[in-house]
DNA sequence: GACATATTATATCAAATGATATCTATCGAG
DNA sequence: CTCGATAGATATCATTTGATATAATATGTC
């Protein structure tokens, strides 16, 4: 990569920072009144020679800086308490937040947190309000913990694929498994278990 | 968090997203827009009602808004193994890897993830190989979950601050608690559990 | 000396932008 | 019925913002 100028190299730090604390790439005039110049142009200039430079790439419109191979995806996952059926894309139904998740740990596709409801799973030890990051996917391998779609409620249960049907076991001694027959019902399984995280707070 | 109608999700929903792949928040035509609405009113009072129910942070200037707890500093944390206390700062031993976490998760001091090893807590649902979001700090609340550091492991205990002496107990039935008679040994707690994760692959 | 690059200043524009005011309509709670 | 919350339309304003044109200075290269 081509080397910066002093100048440059200035201008290119407040942009990150800006990114930083804000949230947002800042203004020709906010760079501008950093760098104690007046007017635009200095500015402009200074962005131009960055994108040639390949540092930045500008788009039109407002705040139009975007830097390269910087993640802009921290990763912001949604946690829901409830979600619809329905795959692909199963409907969020009450958002309770956002957080941020490491990439390495979702595999590509829109994942999202769950809070985990009743004790169904304690026997694997998974608990009423532990969130769980799931994968939307149709089905399952057998012996993994999938979010299955039951009553309307979505809810975790280990996936067995048997002869004529799937079994969902419950890891609770005093809970019955479900069957459900080929051909039943098409999407009760609305993704996997790739974590769980409890907080102690 | 109070819940959103469906429209104040769409249009929170739009900013995130906007926030993935451009790096920047929307602009308000362009949230009346996706919404298909006209003028800038009803984004604006869509805004509000984000706002106040705590969902997204106005500012002044144009593309005015951030998400809380959503950072664009994706926080690195050590996985770690052994720990060796000695507070403050518990010197990391055999380093595994790091891992970006939420910042809202950490409470400002130089967190860790402990690799559990054994079952001593396995009654409280915490696994051999589960990650432990540590917190540095020498003592703790009764019942609270704490790293102790016994026969130079790091192990998680409940902790227990009794007349004489502090008890760290296990949470497995098959397990003593280890009791530490005041002064006798003083760097035994290294931290405090905020949360722990567990990986299903 | 000629030339390119980096740096800055001044002035000006059209478009984008956040904000406000005014009005209408729906829906559920009290 | 009234009130509040939600949702939307239309119109208007003062700023902000990116962009351009023009000019000037300094530095190093060929």
């Amino acid at each position: 990569m081509q080397p910066l100028t002093e100048r440059q190299r200035k201008v290119l730090d407040f942009i990150t920072s800006n990114l930083d604390t804000n949230g947002c790439p800042p203004t020709l005039r906010e760079i501008s009144s950093h760098i104690a110049t007046k007017g635009t142009a200095t500015a402009i200039a200074h962005l131009e020679a960055l994108e040639r430079k390949g540092y930045i790439v500008r788009r039109s419109g407002s705040r139009g800086i975007a830097i390269p191979g910087r993640t802009t995806i921290p990763v912001s996952v949604p946690i829901v308490g409830t979600i619809r059926a329905g795959i692909p894309e199963p409907t969020i139904e009450d958002l309770q937040g956002y957080c941020s998740i490491d990439p390495n740990w979702l595999k590509g596709v829109d994942c999202y947190l769950l809070k985990v409801k009743g004790d169904s799973m304690i026997d694997a030890h998974i608990l009423d309000g532990d969130l769980a990051l799931i994968r939307p996917q149709p089905t399952a391998d057998n012996g993994e913990i999938v979010v299955a779609m039951i009553d309307g409620e979505a809810t975790l249960k280990r996936f067995y694929r048997e002869s004529g049907h799937i079994r969902l076991q419950p890891e609770n001694s005093s809970m019955k498994p479900i069957i459900i027959k080929d051909g039943e019902a098409d999407t009760v399984i609305a993704g996997k278990l790739l974590r769980t995280i409890r907080s102690y707070e």
